[in-house]
DNA sequence: GAGTAAATACTAAGTTTTTCGTAATCCAAA
DNA sequence: TTTGGATTACGAAAAACTTAGTATTTACTC
């Protein structure tokens, strides 16, 4: 019977990748699309994971709408189902909740604190900035 | 027998928060310190917590050392080990790697083409990429 | 010191995530 | 059409995370 069990779970949706389904998700983006063992192949040799694992991941993606996939010959080509744009953007936004009491400027700024960081980049990013504040509202 | 079996777990130390565990360190920043009550009050009510899962997940914290205690009458009193810039910029590297291809300029890309972003969130971004850019290097 | 209210320690159940084995299926080649 | 190698489907073990119950300890009050 469908009870608030039911309901909250369909709103407890996730949203967001595993850190395994990251991993795939990253290869998919790169390569456009691919099979399981497409896949597998692009990842670390060092990874050492079994191709039936990569499979099962493939099958969690899709069954979580990440991926679609078709059948090809006698093995299926996963698809991302959603733009790695789109997902650098929820990502974002969910660490800036989290983490950055949901202002952006305060995640640059804790960003451009970064030591590490070499003026050719602050300057990259001065130019999206400036970029976007032109075009805006143009 | 110490192979590097175990050179791996240790590697593999955790220093990224859990879900459950960023929301009490974000508490426990915000208090500056506090025993099991102080951040259990914190939570909104609809939270619902036992007071227990609480104890036990400031332990756990304590364990992999996010936080110290001191004993102060019959409670702990929990402190955050590690301030809550230390993370964000944790946060935003590991981020920037997994997503981003390790480069900054392409995170601030995508969070400046959010079209929810205000101009004076701009303007803000933009200052402080220029201040940095100015007091760099003397 | 006994009683009591609150805190901690310990343990474990329930979930989600990660991994892989076994069996069934599929296509191509002999 | 049978064999063989690869792929998929299913299930389940292992690991990590979340939650909470039970028992014990603690400090205060009488």
């Amino acid at each position: 019977m469908p009870t608030d069990w039911m309901a909250m779970r369909e709103k407890k949706k996730r949203e967001l990748l595993t850190e395994v389904e990251l991993e795939f998700m990253n290869e998919l983006w790169a390569l456009g699309e691919g099979t399981v063992r497409d896949v597998l192949d692009q990842l670390p040799k060092e990874r050492n994971l079994a191709y039936t694992s990569a499979a099962t991941i493939l099958r969690i993606l899709e069954q979580k709408e990440f991926v679609t996939s078709r059948k090809e010959g006698k093995s299926h080509v996963y698809i991302p189902a959603l733009g790695k744009d789109a997902y650098q953007s929820r990502s974002l936004k969910d660490l800036s909740m989290k983490l950055f009491d949901g202002t952006p400027a305060s995640l640059v700024a804790r960003l451009v604190n970064d030591d590490a960081l070499t003026d050719e980049a602050l300057g990259q990013i001065r130019a999206l900035v400036d970029r976007r504040l032109k075009n805006d509202t143009g």
